[in-house]
DNA sequence: CATAAATTTTACAGCATTATTACATTTTTC
DNA sequence: GAAAAATGTAATAATGCTGTAAAATTTATG
């Protein structure tokens, strides 16, 4: 369900972990230096990146700075796989904005648990975002209550989508225009709180409210 | 820097870790039992939790379950001490939201750099601020006195988070007035006390004073 | 190109917040 | 210790924000 991407070059671990990963529905890149990693990055953006620090050519530790300073890669998780026991490059890792690490040899088991883990964290991203009893498909565009499909247009939709992607946090009447509209809208503000009634109409039976925060904006809660 | 509860009951490992952690400006509550960690949870709110697994009484599996269905712990990282080291548990606490483990002997450096990992990864997420039994969440608009929601209008909120960014100092009336209200208000500055005045009374349980300074201003203390 | 749909703006009622007043109480000052 | 100044706070008046229906405008649709 996942693009992962697999940067390792010893070939027998490389085809198990391969082939667990694409078991568990993963669709798997994969490479044994880091340089191609990074030519793959750019037009794949995985969803998780399996890294071996014991590379030829770019050092795993390079890759790993060179993912964490680049905006598009920024957030993709990183697990480290690594022959290397010593605390102290471990500890290294996880400052330099490592995830999470293995130790070889390690357990599959515990390898595909800790993806998943890491996967479900970053799904808020991911195409179906859920509050309570309201579901929001990005791709499909749609939206439901208790499962009863609710229309919405597409503003409300986005303001939907907007919000519940950081629920209980407060947008400011500008900050939805210029996250929805554009940076360049030049939309009265008030317009926002025209849509946030329709919403609020329509999503009468969910179990959250869009609720106003005074002189600031409104959050779902 | 930050409220750590930790779980143990290990009396020689708790001494250890209390020490470590200390050292490092968290403030350590330890306690030997789920029970009485629950307990504790209510009223502290910590930033972080490091849970053994064999406990006495309430196991630890339970008491993660608990952390993650209550609405005001969900979030809390929790970092699982274990002496198991069958993948199956692990992967089971792993789904059942524990954030990380580590299984016992393991490195203190180790986990120290897990806890700030952490901690980092919470602060990047919002900026909470906290003074005693008070927490001023900034991005949900949102106060609790000893975990407990309190309602506060737009300019008490702003004027408790002002003082709780600078506590123990003293603001005069005029730069609360330019601070908050703006550079070129022409409020009166008595206004100012009679909204310290409503914060007091919906603040009554906090364990701090909003102190009135004559002849200069107010600080929290 | 006409009609429908969606979006933006307007307008206004209702309401909550805020600023001010007034008076009681506390703290300074001399 | 008494007068003056400063603060505490409840009550009142004024303000300004939000909710929403409806009109005006823009955009989609056949």
């Amino acid at each position: 369900m996942a693009k992962i991407l697999l940067v390792e070059d010893d070939d027998t671990l490389k085809e198990i972990l391969k082939f667990n990963l694409s078991r568990e529905n993963h669709s798997v890149f994969d490479t044994d230096n880091a340089n191609e990693a990074l030519i793959y990055m750019e037009e794949l953006i995985p969803d998780l990146i399996l890294l071996d620090l014991m590379l030829p050519g770019l050092k795993g530790e390079e890759f790993l700075k060179i993912i964490r300073s680049n905006k598009d890669t920024e957030n993709i998780p990183v697990i480290i796989i690594s022959a290397k026991t010593s605390e102290d490059s471990i500890v290294k890792l996880l400052k330099t904005g490592a995830d999470d690490y293995l130790t070889k040899p390690f357990s599959i088991k515990v390898l595909l648990s800790k993806i998943d883990v890491h996967l479900k964290k970053k799904k808020a991203d991911g195409s179906i975002l859920s509050y309570g009893n309201v579901t929001v498909d990005l791709r499909k565009h749609k939206v439901s209550v208790n499962g009863q499909d609710v229309e919405l247009t597409h503003t409300e939709f986005e303001l939907l989508g907007f919000m519940i992607k950081h629920p209980q946090i407060v947008f400011t009447r500008n900050q939805f225009l210029s996250n929805i509209w554009g940076y360049e809208s030049d939309i009265y503000t008030r317009t926002v709180d025209s849509h946030i009634s329709s919403l609020r109409k329509k999503l009468k039976s969910a179990d959250f409210k869009i609720k106003s925060v005074p002189k600031v904006g409104y959050k779902i809660e």
